[in-house]
DNA sequence: TTCCGTGCAAACAATTTGCAATAGA
DNA sequence: TCTATTGCAAATTGTTTGCACGGAA
């Protein structure tokens, strides 16, 4: 049913009078397959690793366009990395700053806040597109401050 | 006044066996003079203003070793830019994502939040190290979604 | 046939680093 | 004096771009 996932992703794609080629189908692949949370450099490296002939370039044009055709989106992980995953998946992001990884959480946590801010001062924010940094329990267990 | 804070940073940098230097004077200046939210380059620009000896990596150096000493913090805004802010300026970033403006909202608004995230997941969020992404009132009424 | 996507290599921006010279404490 | 800092220039990292060719529709 991955397998589909992608199909229905490129299906879309082609709609937008895009084309569909194997650099774009694998980094679809690279998408659906993992559970999400990829640095652009991931993608490359996975999508490498079943194509080699497929450049790096290519798969950074490919996110962009899939970004514009609103069938993927991405998140910012603090130090300037950012992580894409497929649109529809939308989950919040905390990102452990000392061991890096990167949590999924519910979606709607942040309700509240982003309500506040709108009220209070007219301001959209849009959360799911970082994500949130701190420690997490593992690593605030290892080393407690 | 401003002049005194600034003595004050330079006084703790020296204590801890660090040098004062006219590059490093000249940081410290740039940051108390400006209300914060200058990325690293802006850093650079304003500094070298005003000093046009002093090199860019100097800048860069010394906001590192400002950042060690715990005397300056730096906030990821979207795209991968920081902006830097003296320490003790906690104050929370809204970064508009169309007219880049930063803007500062009261420390506390988010406490809630990171008590939930605490709580349940045991994360310790530090919000106050990202900008907030969103739209502002501004640019939300020029451009309607 | 059309013209969208691709590979390639070079451009890029922002930051970082190695090293010898300089100048605070 | 002693060694933390600096300037400089070169190296990095991660991403973007111009161009002519190749392949999807």
């Amino acid at each position: 049913m991955s397998g589909q996932a992608v199909e229905e992703v490129l299906a879309v794609l082609r709609e937008r009078g895009g084309r569909v080629t194997v650099g774009r189908r694998a980094v679809v692949e690279a998408l659906v397959e993992t559970t999400g949370h990829m640095r652009a450099e991931d993608v490359v490296t996975r999508v490498q690793a079943g194509h080699p002939d497929v450049h790096a370039s290519t798969v950074y044009r490919t996110l962009e366009s899939l970004e514009e055709a609103g069938l993927v989106t991405h998140t910012h992980v603090g130090h300037g990395a950012a992580v894409w995953h497929l649109a529809g998946d939308d989950r919040l992001h905390l990102a452990c700053d000392r061991c890096g990884e990167v949590v999924h959480i519910p979606p709607g946590l942040f309700d509240e806040v982003e309500d506040h801010l709108r009220h209070s001062l007219g301001f959209e924010a849009t959360l799911r597109h970082i994500a949130v940094p701190g420690v997490c329990m593992a690593c605030s267990r290892a080393a407690p401050p």
